[in-house]
DNA sequence: CTGTTCTCTTGAGTAGGTCAAATCAACAGG
DNA sequence: CCTGTTGATTTGACCTACTCAAGAGAACAG
């Protein structure tokens, strides 16, 4: 540890404010939250804070890189402060975990299409959608063997 | 043309109705549309369909395996017609304009994670993001030559 | 310590949906 | 062709996640 988040913000032209450290504190602790579950855990350390103030400093530190946003389908949006790495992620369909996954290639944009379509391309976005551990004992354990019984499984696209 | 939307319907277990073909109509000539833009282009053809109803249609639709919803972030939900091919899309982070890009490998998932973390992952989701071909004509037009100046361009992620 | 400027609070407003009840239309059976 | 059942649509309320604006407050340079 050698930067401090004071550094850090000072360094990306933020000041440093309470609002600021209670919110990447929760960040730093839960990687993959959305912002109410940021604001909820934010009031342990500083009660006051409103739910509008957590937006706006989750909008500073993604502006500035400190943190990055990701909006998995069908859900808030969530924010990590793991950045610069051009990893992707693991989403488990029934409980809305998300683990990180390394990118195996590297630097953005890790993958190139086929056929580009005259767009020029500078990020590739890899959800990998699935069943975590939990779920999948829980579902077994409910008696669902192998169909998609489910309620919240979306229609799978298996060519 | 050998099997009608009338048979695809009644296939998925569908009643056929007018709203339901007003609304595949649209996605027929428009692919990657959102819900309002159907309901709008949808009136043409049925003026009483109600927003409700387009929502309505379009869940059964994706349901059943007839559409395809898909969320980029930043943006309202949009569905497309082309299912059972795994392909990914290309997204243009000043216009929305969405392409489609073959996926060469096949199957889904057609990538897999390096470390599932426990997963069963059924699905690759890919979203390409860029700058479509006239996007890019209007920003050099506008003097943007290099830089990421413009409004709307995300915290890009480059290792 | 003081002024400037950025940040936070407070409160209203918005997009993009979902849910529920009642009406209406599709279509199977006679 | 007609009718009953059941699924689909309409209507209208409601909701989540988020943005915008104005004024009060706090950070930090000098």
């Amino acid at each position: 540890m050698e930067t401090t988040w004071d550094d850090r913000l000072r360094q990306a032209g933020l000041r440093v404010t309470r609002p600021r450290l209670a919110v990447l504190d929760v960040l730093v602790e839960r990687p993959h939250v959305d912002a109410e579950t940021i604001a909820t855990a934010a009031r342990a350390v500083h009660p006051s804070i409103s739910p509008q103030a957590v937006y706006g400093v989750l909008k500073a530190l993604v502006g500035s890189g400190l943190a990055r946003r990701i909006e998995p389908a069908g859900g808030p949006a969530l924010y990590e402060l793991r950045v610069g790495d051009n990893h992707h992620h693991l989403v488990c369909r029934e409980c809305g975990r998300v683990a990180d996954v390394d990118c195996v290639v590297g630097a953005a944009p890790c993958l190139a299409p086929s056929d580009a379509a005259g767009f020029v391309v500078d990020e590739a976005e890899v959800v990998f959608w699935g069943l975590c551990a939990d779920c999948q004992v829980a579902r077994r354990q409910h008696g669902y063997g192998t169909g998609t019984t489910s309620s919240s499984i979306r229609g799978g696209v298996r060519a």
